[in-house]
DNA sequence: GGAATTATTGATCACTTGATCAATAACCGT
DNA sequence: ACGGTTATTGATCAAGTGATCAATAATTCC
């Protein structure tokens, strides 16, 4: 009974730790990076500036690994929805069509602030780097295995994850302005992933679509004040 | 003698007012849209940050109007730079290498900065709309002017405008982060130009050459922290 | 049950931010 | 030369930031 999380006030060191986490990933996702304050935390759990504080070393560092584990989750629920894929063909597909989905613009918001901030932050410019990286190695992954099954015919795998990348987190950044034109050219990522893939036209899906078909134009969920 | 500025304490408005903006212009350049303090714009100048406030209804617009300032140059200068260009192409060449060379990235970093405080920031946020606007309609007429005249065969040329702006910010924002791989991967926006516009592979100049070339790899221009 | 350990608090510091307002002083017109 | 206009200052406020430290109280160990 006295290992009654819910009832106690005092909590084990790890549970805290976690706790703290989870409340910054939270703000971090719904009100951006610039919102993760050691008072935003503490009152979020219910608990003193001092508190958060005393686990942490410092803001710095709890931006960086906060940003660094949001990008690992997310990184984590592409994969294991690329899980039953059964062609390297299908996966891409599928990684793409998540990518570039509505529901990602949480998270563009949050690489977008870690882009900005991480020029002041050098905690957090590492982990930026870090997570580029991890996403770069992961879709490398999935070319090189395409490669190997015969799927896909490319020179140099790595350079073309690189590529399909800057060409999503673009999209992305221009799907955060401008919600529906950016959403109107998913098209194109599939059109540069065929070209450099040796795949034939339309093997992604349907493909550059640019202005002809008019998708249902609803919005990403809004933050704290919805300007964009 | 009496309108000598230099000696002078007491300036025109109009005067203080431009050398409030362009002291802003400097400041968000060489330190980020964030850096862009009421006393860091007096300082620079040598007034009291009472003055900048006097000549401001509010940080937030001038963070706003500066943006929109550095980007109105920004698509000045490069307009200039294609003045020269005798057909459509060669000005597109030029557009595609100006955009994603070394001196661009701190160009970028504003943008980054725009893109990441928009969200909280109102005024700025339609600011970024506007200018990123004003720059798709600056290249649609560069591409509607090269169809027009024969060079270029786009179904959609407005739609394929957006599409280079796109994967230009996305390499530029990876440039600021891994400046070396982003660097090599410009034949990319080349390629997609030459596939969109119906030119033949080569035209827009060296095609891919992602991770072949290997590039003189001088960083760009650092920050007060160079952490990237 | 009592004592040691330590999670947690409350108070507080130093700093930065944007903004306001009366007071000052430079310039201009007459 | 003088007076009015107003650019400019200095002081100051309130809000928000990260961080520290002694004091407190809950938990555990013996």
């Amino acid at each position: 009974m006295s290992t009654d999380p819910s009832a106690s006030r005092r909590k084990a060191p790890i549970e805290r730790a976690a706790e703290i986490a989870r409340a910054a990933r939270e703000i971090a996702l719904d009100e951006g990076l610039s919102a993760l304050t050691l008072r935003a935390v503490a009152s979020r759990i219910g608990v003193t500036p001092a508190l958060v504080s005393h686990y942490q070393p410092s803001m710095d560092s709890l931006v960086a690994s906060t940003f660094g584990a949001i990008v690992a989750a997310e990184i984590g629920e592409v994969a294991e929805e690329l899980a039953p894929c059964e062609t390297a063909v299908a996966a891409l597909q599928t990684l793409i069509d998540t990518l570039l989905g509505p529901e990602r613009s949480t998270v563009t918001a949050v690489w977008l602030d870690a882009w900005s901030l991480g020029r002041r932050h050098p905690a957090l410019a590492v982990e930026v780097g870090v997570q580029m990286d991890a996403w770069q190695a992961f879709l490398a992954v999935l070319l090189h295995t395409g490669c190997a099954r015969g799927e896909f015919r490319a020179i140099d795998p790595d350079a073309v994850a690189w590529q399909l990348l800057a060409i999503i987190d673009g999209l992305n950044a221009h799907a955060i302005v401008r919600y529906g034109h950016a959403q109107r050219l998913r098209g194109l990522v599939r059109t540069v992933a065929e070209h450099e893939l040796g795949l034939r036209s339309g093997a992604l899906g349907p493909g550059d679509d640019s202005g002809r078909r008019p998708e249902p134009d609803h919005p990403p969920a809004p933050i704290t004040v919805p300007v964009y």
